[in-house]
DNA sequence: AACTATTCTTGATAAATATCAAGAATTTCA
DNA sequence: TGAAATTCTTGATATTTATCAAGAATAGTT
Protein backbone atom coordinates (compact mmCIF):
# COMPACT_ATOMS: atom_id res chain seq x y z
CA UNK A 1 0.00 0.00 0.00
CA UNK A 2 1.20 3.41 -1.02
CA UNK A 3 1.17 6.18 2.20
CA UNK A 4 -2.23 7.69 0.90
CA UNK A 5 -3.55 4.71 0.53
CA UNK A 6 -2.63 3.69 3.96
CA UNK A 7 -3.95 7.34 5.65
CA UNK A 8 -6.65 7.05 3.60
CA UNK A 9 -7.83 3.31 4.94
CA UNK A 10 -6.99 4.10 8.26
CA UNK A 11 -8.84 7.58 8.68
CA UNK A 12 -12.02 6.40 6.56
CA UNK A 13 -12.04 2.54 6.74
CA UNK A 14 -12.63 1.94 3.13
CA UNK A 15 -13.12 -2.09 2.99
CA UNK A 16 -12.39 -2.85 -0.38
CA UNK A 17 -9.03 -2.74 -1.74
CA UNK A 18 -10.32 -1.77 -5.56
CA UNK A 19 -12.14 1.47 -4.07
CA UNK A 20 -9.20 2.72 -2.19
CA UNK A 21 -7.01 2.46 -5.57
CA UNK A 22 -9.80 4.37 -7.15
CA UNK A 23 -10.27 7.20 -4.48
CA UNK A 24 -6.35 7.38 -4.38
CA UNK A 25 -6.07 7.92 -8.08
CA UNK A 26 -7.82 11.05 -7.62
CA UNK A 27 -5.69 12.59 -5.42
CA UNK A 28 -2.56 14.22 -7.52
CA UNK A 29 0.60 15.21 -5.70
CA UNK A 30 1.95 18.57 -5.99
CA UNK A 31 4.13 20.67 -4.46
CA UNK A 32 3.74 24.37 -2.46
CA UNK A 33 6.84 26.18 -1.44
CA UNK A 34 7.31 28.02 2.03
CA UNK A 35 5.19 31.33 2.32
CA UNK A 36 2.89 30.70 -0.50
CA UNK A 37 -0.88 30.72 -0.11
CA UNK A 38 -2.95 27.36 -0.01
CA UNK A 39 -5.84 29.24 -0.02
CA UNK A 40 -7.10 32.74 0.38
CA UNK A 41 -10.26 34.17 2.96
CA UNK A 42 -13.49 35.17 0.47
CA UNK A 43 -11.84 32.85 -2.31
CA UNK A 44 -13.43 29.59 -3.03
CA UNK A 45 -11.86 26.49 -1.59
CA UNK A 46 -12.38 23.92 -4.18
CA UNK A 47 -10.11 21.78 -2.76
CA UNK A 48 -8.80 18.85 -0.42
CA UNK A 49 -5.30 18.02 0.40
CA UNK A 50 -3.62 15.31 2.24
CA UNK A 51 -0.14 16.40 3.38
CA UNK A 52 2.92 14.13 2.70
CA UNK A 53 5.35 16.35 3.96
CA UNK A 54 5.41 19.98 5.64
CA UNK A 55 3.78 22.05 7.55
CA UNK A 56 0.25 24.30 6.58
CA UNK A 57 -0.87 27.11 9.04
CA UNK A 58 -4.44 27.54 9.14
CA UNK A 59 -5.79 31.38 10.11
CA UNK A 60 -7.91 34.23 10.16
CA UNK A 61 -7.62 38.15 10.62
CA UNK A 62 -9.38 39.22 13.83
CA UNK A 63 -9.37 42.59 14.68
CA UNK A 64 -6.52 43.09 16.18
CA UNK A 65 -4.18 40.26 14.14
CA UNK A 66 -3.73 37.25 12.82
CA UNK A 67 -5.29 34.29 14.84
CA UNK A 68 -4.14 31.05 13.95
CA UNK A 69 -6.33 28.26 14.49
CA UNK A 70 -4.47 24.82 13.57
CA UNK A 71 -0.90 24.10 11.98
CA UNK A 72 -1.36 20.62 10.23
CA UNK A 73 1.62 18.72 9.68
CA UNK A 74 2.20 15.33 7.65
CA UNK A 75 -0.80 13.21 7.72
CA UNK A 76 -3.40 15.33 8.27
CA UNK A 77 -6.12 16.83 5.69
CA UNK A 78 -6.33 20.39 4.92
CA UNK A 79 -9.44 21.98 3.84
CA UNK A 80 -11.93 25.05 4.67
CA UNK A 81 -14.47 21.98 5.21
CA UNK A 82 -17.74 24.80 5.18
CA UNK A 83 -15.99 26.03 1.60
CA UNK A 84 -15.46 23.03 0.36
CA UNK A 85 -18.52 21.43 0.79
CA UNK A 86 -20.51 24.37 0.59
CA UNK A 87 -19.17 26.53 -2.25
CA UNK A 88 -19.05 29.36 0.40
CA UNK A 89 -16.44 31.76 0.45
CA UNK A 90 -13.45 30.52 2.54
CA UNK A 91 -13.07 31.54 6.11
CA UNK A 92 -9.89 30.79 6.64
CA UNK A 93 -6.15 31.71 5.11
CA UNK A 94 -4.10 28.77 4.26
CA UNK A 95 -0.71 29.13 3.98
CA UNK A 96 2.73 27.02 4.04
CA UNK A 97 4.97 27.22 6.63
CA UNK A 98 7.30 25.16 4.81
CA UNK A 99 7.95 23.80 1.78
CA UNK A 100 5.43 21.05 1.77
CA UNK A 101 4.28 18.07 -0.53
CA UNK A 102 0.38 17.79 -0.81
CA UNK A 103 -2.06 15.48 -2.72
CA UNK A 104 -5.55 17.38 -3.60
CA UNK A 105 -8.43 15.87 -4.96
CA UNK A 106 -10.67 18.68 -6.54
CA UNK A 107 -14.01 19.29 -4.99
CA UNK A 108 -15.55 18.41 -8.45
CA UNK A 109 -13.68 14.99 -8.16
CA UNK A 110 -14.55 14.55 -4.69
CA UNK A 111 -18.19 14.52 -5.96
CA UNK A 112 -17.68 11.66 -8.20
CA UNK A 113 -16.25 9.25 -5.20
CA UNK A 114 -19.69 9.30 -4.17
CA UNK A 115 -21.45 7.86 -6.96
CA UNK A 116 -17.99 5.17 -6.85
CA UNK A 117 -17.60 4.01 -3.67
CA UNK A 118 -20.78 2.54 -1.92
CA UNK A 119 -21.20 3.90 1.73
CA UNK A 120 -19.42 6.38 0.84
CA UNK A 121 -21.35 9.27 2.53
CA UNK A 122 -21.61 7.24 5.57
CA UNK A 123 -17.65 6.41 5.77
CA UNK A 124 -17.40 10.45 5.17
CA UNK A 125 -19.78 11.35 7.89
CA UNK A 126 -18.16 9.27 10.23
CA UNK A 127 -14.83 10.90 9.24
CA UNK A 128 -16.25 14.34 10.30
CA UNK A 129 -18.00 13.02 13.22
CA UNK A 130 -14.49 11.93 14.54
CA UNK A 131 -13.06 15.92 13.28
CA UNK A 132 -15.89 17.30 15.21
CA UNK A 133 -15.23 15.15 18.48
CA UNK A 134 -11.85 16.61 18.11
CA UNK A 135 -12.58 20.05 17.45
CA UNK A 136 -15.33 20.06 20.70
CA UNK A 137 -12.38 18.28 23.07
CA UNK A 138 -10.25 21.36 22.16
CA UNK A 139 -13.22 23.64 23.17
CA UNK A 140 -12.86 21.62 26.52
CA UNK A 141 -8.99 22.37 26.92
CA UNK A 142 -10.09 26.19 26.65
CA UNK A 143 -12.53 25.79 29.33
CA UNK A 144 -10.64 23.74 31.89
CA UNK A 145 -7.15 24.29 31.46
CA UNK A 146 -4.72 27.16 31.88
CA UNK A 147 -2.62 28.73 29.49
CA UNK A 148 -0.04 26.30 31.09
CA UNK A 149 -1.72 23.26 30.89
CA UNK A 150 -2.35 23.75 27.30
CA UNK A 151 1.20 24.38 26.55
CA UNK A 152 1.89 20.94 28.56
CA UNK A 153 -0.72 18.94 26.73
CA UNK A 154 -0.28 20.14 23.80
CA UNK A 155 3.64 19.75 24.03
CA UNK A 156 3.10 16.41 24.64
CA UNK A 157 1.18 15.21 21.55
CA UNK A 158 2.95 17.49 19.06
CA UNK A 159 6.66 17.60 20.09
CA UNK A 160 7.64 17.29 16.20
CA UNK A 161 5.82 20.44 15.51
CA UNK A 162 8.27 22.76 17.44
CA UNK A 163 11.19 22.56 16.55
CA UNK A 164 10.08 23.24 12.58
CA UNK A 165 7.13 25.63 13.46
CA UNK A 166 7.27 29.37 14.30
CA UNK A 167 6.82 29.18 17.68
CA UNK A 168 4.82 32.55 17.59
CA UNK A 169 2.10 30.38 15.49
CA UNK A 170 2.17 27.97 18.17
CA UNK A 171 1.02 30.32 21.09
CA UNK A 172 -1.18 31.93 18.96
CA UNK A 173 -3.11 28.82 18.59
CA UNK A 174 -2.88 27.62 22.30
CA UNK A 175 -4.69 31.08 22.78
CA UNK A 176 -1.36 33.10 24.42
CA UNK A 177 0.92 35.25 23.36
CA UNK A 178 4.02 34.87 22.41
CA UNK A 179 6.51 35.67 25.35
CA UNK A 180 3.90 33.65 27.30
CA UNK A 181 4.70 30.51 25.33
CA UNK A 182 8.50 31.88 25.35
CA UNK A 183 8.36 31.89 29.31
CA UNK A 184 6.55 28.18 29.76
CA UNK A 185 9.29 26.60 27.58
CA UNK A 186 11.97 27.92 29.87
CA UNK A 187 10.72 25.70 32.06
CA UNK B 1 -46.21 22.21 9.20
CA UNK B 2 -45.78 20.88 12.78
CA UNK B 3 -43.02 22.31 14.43
CA UNK B 4 -40.49 19.65 14.62
CA UNK B 5 -41.17 19.24 10.87
CA UNK B 6 -40.34 22.79 10.17
CA UNK B 7 -37.11 22.51 12.11
CA UNK B 8 -35.65 19.05 10.72
CA UNK B 9 -37.10 20.82 7.42
CA UNK B 10 -34.88 23.77 7.52
CA UNK B 11 -31.47 21.94 9.18
CA UNK B 12 -31.55 19.07 7.10
CA UNK B 13 -33.15 20.87 3.88
CA UNK B 14 -35.43 17.58 3.23
CA UNK B 15 -37.32 17.85 -0.17
CA UNK B 16 -39.65 15.47 -0.28
CA UNK B 17 -43.00 16.35 2.24
CA UNK B 18 -43.34 12.43 2.69
CA UNK B 19 -40.08 11.80 3.28
CA UNK B 20 -39.91 14.33 5.89
CA UNK B 21 -43.52 13.31 7.75
CA UNK B 22 -42.20 9.71 7.51
CA UNK B 23 -38.69 11.29 9.84
CA UNK B 24 -40.57 13.15 12.09
CA UNK B 25 -43.41 9.85 12.77
CA UNK B 26 -39.86 7.89 14.26
CA UNK B 27 -39.56 11.15 16.69
CA UNK B 28 -41.85 10.48 20.28
CA UNK B 29 -42.38 13.16 22.61
CA UNK B 30 -41.21 12.82 26.09
CA UNK B 31 -40.88 15.21 28.96
CA UNK B 32 -37.64 15.43 31.31
CA UNK B 33 -37.99 16.77 35.17
CA UNK B 34 -35.29 19.34 36.07
CA UNK B 35 -32.38 17.72 37.53
CA UNK B 36 -33.17 14.29 35.63
CA UNK B 37 -30.02 13.25 33.41
CA UNK B 38 -30.69 12.76 30.09
CA UNK B 39 -27.28 10.69 29.36
CA UNK B 40 -24.62 9.89 31.63
CA UNK B 41 -20.59 9.63 31.04
CA UNK B 42 -19.88 6.64 29.97
CA UNK B 43 -23.30 5.24 29.16
CA UNK B 44 -23.90 4.73 25.89
CA UNK B 45 -26.03 7.62 24.37
CA UNK B 46 -28.51 5.89 22.19
CA UNK B 47 -31.19 8.37 21.38
CA UNK B 48 -30.98 12.32 19.71
CA UNK B 49 -33.17 14.63 21.25
CA UNK B 50 -34.60 18.06 19.75
CA UNK B 51 -35.61 20.03 22.45
CA UNK B 52 -39.79 21.25 22.14
CA UNK B 53 -39.23 23.35 25.40
CA UNK B 54 -36.78 23.33 28.23
CA UNK B 55 -32.93 23.35 28.47
CA UNK B 56 -30.56 20.91 28.69
CA UNK B 57 -26.73 21.23 29.80
CA UNK B 58 -24.11 19.51 28.70
CA UNK B 59 -21.10 19.18 30.90
CA UNK B 60 -17.91 17.03 32.01
CA UNK B 61 -15.85 16.37 35.42
CA UNK B 62 -12.57 18.09 34.48
CA UNK B 63 -9.78 17.10 37.30
CA UNK B 64 -11.18 20.18 39.52
CA UNK B 65 -15.13 21.12 38.30
CA UNK B 66 -17.58 19.99 36.58
CA UNK B 67 -17.35 22.32 33.12
CA UNK B 68 -20.03 22.95 31.33
CA UNK B 69 -19.56 22.27 27.59
CA UNK B 70 -23.00 23.81 26.20
CA UNK B 71 -26.64 24.55 27.06
CA UNK B 72 -29.32 23.39 24.92
CA UNK B 73 -32.53 25.64 24.91
CA UNK B 74 -35.44 25.33 22.34
CA UNK B 75 -34.48 24.21 18.67
CA UNK B 76 -31.20 22.44 19.74
CA UNK B 77 -30.89 18.86 19.11
CA UNK B 78 -29.01 17.48 21.38
CA UNK B 79 -27.03 14.04 21.60
CA UNK B 80 -23.09 12.56 22.64
CA UNK B 81 -22.69 12.42 18.89
CA UNK B 82 -19.77 10.71 18.90
CA UNK B 83 -20.86 7.78 21.21
CA UNK B 84 -24.14 8.10 19.25
CA UNK B 85 -23.17 7.72 15.94
CA UNK B 86 -20.26 5.03 16.57
CA UNK B 87 -21.83 3.39 20.10
CA UNK B 88 -18.60 4.66 22.30
CA UNK B 89 -18.90 5.41 26.03
CA UNK B 90 -20.55 9.01 26.17
CA UNK B 91 -18.07 11.78 27.09
CA UNK B 92 -20.53 13.93 28.02
CA UNK B 93 -23.45 14.09 30.72
CA UNK B 94 -26.47 15.66 30.11
CA UNK B 95 -28.94 17.13 32.73
CA UNK B 96 -32.29 18.68 32.60
CA UNK B 97 -31.91 22.54 34.18
CA UNK B 98 -35.66 23.13 33.71
CA UNK B 99 -38.50 20.70 33.16
CA UNK B 100 -38.50 19.78 29.08
CA UNK B 101 -40.49 18.44 26.47
CA UNK B 102 -38.12 16.57 24.09
CA UNK B 103 -38.78 14.61 20.77
CA UNK B 104 -36.82 12.02 20.37
CA UNK B 105 -35.46 8.89 18.21
CA UNK B 106 -33.53 6.01 19.10
CA UNK B 107 -30.23 5.37 17.25
CA UNK B 108 -32.05 2.30 16.05
CA UNK B 109 -34.74 4.50 14.60
CA UNK B 110 -32.21 6.33 12.92
CA UNK B 111 -30.31 3.92 11.24
CA UNK B 112 -33.55 3.21 9.28
CA UNK B 113 -33.86 6.44 8.17
CA UNK B 114 -31.25 6.28 5.94
CA UNK B 115 -32.87 3.30 4.12
CA UNK B 116 -36.14 5.43 4.21
CA UNK B 117 -34.69 8.80 2.84
CA UNK B 118 -33.00 9.16 -0.32
CA UNK B 119 -29.44 11.60 -0.13
CA UNK B 120 -30.54 10.94 3.73
CA UNK B 121 -26.29 10.79 4.47
CA UNK B 122 -25.81 13.58 2.62
CA UNK B 123 -28.00 15.84 4.65
CA UNK B 124 -26.71 14.26 7.78
CA UNK B 125 -23.20 14.90 6.64
CA UNK B 126 -24.02 18.67 5.70
CA UNK B 127 -25.56 19.24 9.33
CA UNK B 128 -22.58 17.70 10.92
CA UNK B 129 -20.30 19.99 8.55
CA UNK B 130 -22.97 22.74 9.73
CA UNK B 131 -22.28 21.89 13.65
CA UNK B 132 -18.42 21.10 13.19
CA UNK B 133 -18.16 25.05 11.69
CA UNK B 134 -19.72 26.53 14.84
CA UNK B 135 -17.75 24.60 17.03
CA UNK B 136 -14.46 26.07 14.86
CA UNK B 137 -16.46 29.70 15.54
CA UNK B 138 -16.27 28.90 19.15
CA UNK B 139 -12.70 28.21 19.24
CA UNK B 140 -12.21 31.14 17.15
CA UNK B 141 -13.95 33.37 20.14
CA UNK B 142 -11.44 31.91 22.32
CA UNK B 143 -8.53 32.77 20.59
CA UNK B 144 -9.13 35.61 19.94
CA UNK B 145 -11.46 37.58 22.51
CA UNK B 146 -10.79 38.51 25.84
CA UNK B 147 -13.62 36.94 29.24
CA UNK B 148 -15.30 40.10 28.45
CA UNK B 149 -15.75 40.04 24.81
CA UNK B 150 -16.64 36.24 25.07
CA UNK B 151 -19.75 37.95 27.38
CA UNK B 152 -21.10 40.80 25.29
CA UNK B 153 -20.78 38.26 21.79
CA UNK B 154 -22.27 35.33 23.83
CA UNK B 155 -25.20 37.73 25.30
CA UNK B 156 -26.10 39.08 21.84
CA UNK B 157 -26.91 36.07 20.53
CA UNK B 158 -28.54 34.23 23.38
CA UNK B 159 -30.20 36.50 25.58
CA UNK B 160 -32.97 34.16 26.35
CA UNK B 161 -30.49 32.41 28.53
CA UNK B 162 -29.75 34.84 30.78
CA UNK B 163 -33.41 34.91 32.26
CA UNK B 164 -33.73 30.79 32.80
CA UNK B 165 -30.29 29.47 33.46
CA UNK B 166 -28.38 29.57 36.40
CA UNK B 167 -25.41 32.19 35.37
CA UNK B 168 -22.69 29.76 37.24
CA UNK B 169 -23.08 27.45 34.23
CA UNK B 170 -23.19 30.16 31.39
CA UNK B 171 -20.07 31.34 33.37
CA UNK B 172 -18.45 28.11 33.06
CA UNK B 173 -19.47 27.70 29.39
CA UNK B 174 -17.71 31.05 28.68
CA UNK B 175 -14.77 29.71 30.55
CA UNK B 176 -14.67 32.58 32.86
CA UNK B 177 -15.47 32.23 36.99
CA UNK B 178 -18.65 32.81 38.29
CA UNK B 179 -17.97 36.30 39.48
CA UNK B 180 -16.18 37.45 36.42
CA UNK B 181 -19.45 36.85 35.24
CA UNK B 182 -21.01 38.51 37.38
CA UNK B 183 -18.67 41.62 37.49
CA UNK B 184 -19.15 41.80 33.89
CA UNK B 185 -23.22 41.76 34.36
CA UNK B 186 -23.32 44.96 36.38
CA UNK B 187 -21.71 47.01 33.90
C1' DA C 1 -45.33 32.48 55.11
C1' DA C 2 -41.23 30.79 57.04
C1' DC C 3 -37.34 28.08 56.69
C1' DT C 4 -33.69 26.07 53.91
C1' DA C 5 -31.00 25.60 49.83
C1' DT C 6 -28.91 27.56 46.42
C1' DT C 7 -27.30 31.13 43.72
C1' DC C 8 -25.59 35.72 43.04
C1' DT C 9 -22.96 39.78 44.20
C1' DT C 10 -19.33 42.38 46.21
C1' DG C 11 -14.84 43.49 48.16
C1' DA C 12 -10.09 42.36 49.12
C1' DT C 13 -6.37 40.05 47.48
C1' DA C 14 -3.55 36.80 44.76
C1' DA C 15 -2.29 34.70 40.58
C1' DA C 16 -2.03 34.40 35.70
C1' DT C 17 -1.28 36.47 31.56
C1' DA C 18 -0.58 40.51 28.40
C1' DT C 19 1.95 44.40 26.94
C1' DC C 20 5.91 47.09 26.00
C1' DA C 21 10.64 47.58 25.08
C1' DA C 22 15.19 46.07 24.18
C1' DG C 23 18.64 42.97 23.14
C1' DA C 24 19.95 38.09 21.57
C1' DA C 25 19.46 34.50 18.47
C1' DT C 26 18.20 32.68 14.25
C1' DT C 27 16.93 32.67 9.51
C1' DT C 28 16.85 34.58 4.93
C1' DC C 29 18.79 36.04 0.95
C1' DA C 30 21.74 38.83 -2.00
C1' DT D 1 29.65 35.06 3.89
C1' DG D 2 27.60 38.95 5.76
C1' DA D 3 23.87 42.22 6.17
C1' DA D 4 19.00 42.56 6.84
C1' DA D 5 14.96 40.79 8.45
C1' DT D 6 12.54 38.03 11.39
C1' DT D 7 11.86 35.55 15.48
C1' DC D 8 12.77 34.57 20.26
C1' DT D 9 13.81 35.73 24.98
C1' DT D 10 13.93 38.44 29.04
C1' DG D 11 12.74 42.03 32.38
C1' DA D 12 9.63 45.51 34.13
C1' DT D 13 5.10 46.65 34.55
C1' DA D 14 0.04 46.78 33.69
C1' DT D 15 -4.13 44.40 33.10
C1' DT D 16 -7.15 40.72 33.39
C1' DT D 17 -9.09 37.13 35.72
C1' DA D 18 -9.30 33.81 39.70
C1' DT D 19 -9.80 32.86 44.45
C1' DC D 20 -11.56 33.38 48.99
C1' DA D 21 -14.90 34.93 52.12
C1' DA D 22 -19.13 36.98 53.54
C1' DG D 23 -23.51 38.81 53.05
C1' DA D 24 -27.68 39.59 49.86
C1' DA D 25 -30.92 37.84 46.89
C1' DT D 26 -33.56 34.27 44.97
C1' DA D 27 -35.76 29.87 44.50
C1' DG D 28 -37.50 25.68 46.52
C1' DT D 29 -40.14 23.20 50.13
C1' DT D 30 -43.04 22.24 53.85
Amino acid sequence: MTELEHYIASYLGIGKFDELVQIVSFFKLSTIKKGEYFLKTGKNCDKLSFIKSGFLRIFAASEKEEVTQWIAGKGYFVTDLSSFIFDNPARWTIQALADSELYTISSEDYKKVGTIVSKWHELEKQFIVRCFTLVEDRIFTHLSMTAEERYHYFFEHNKELFNQVPLQYIASMLGMSPETLSRMRRK
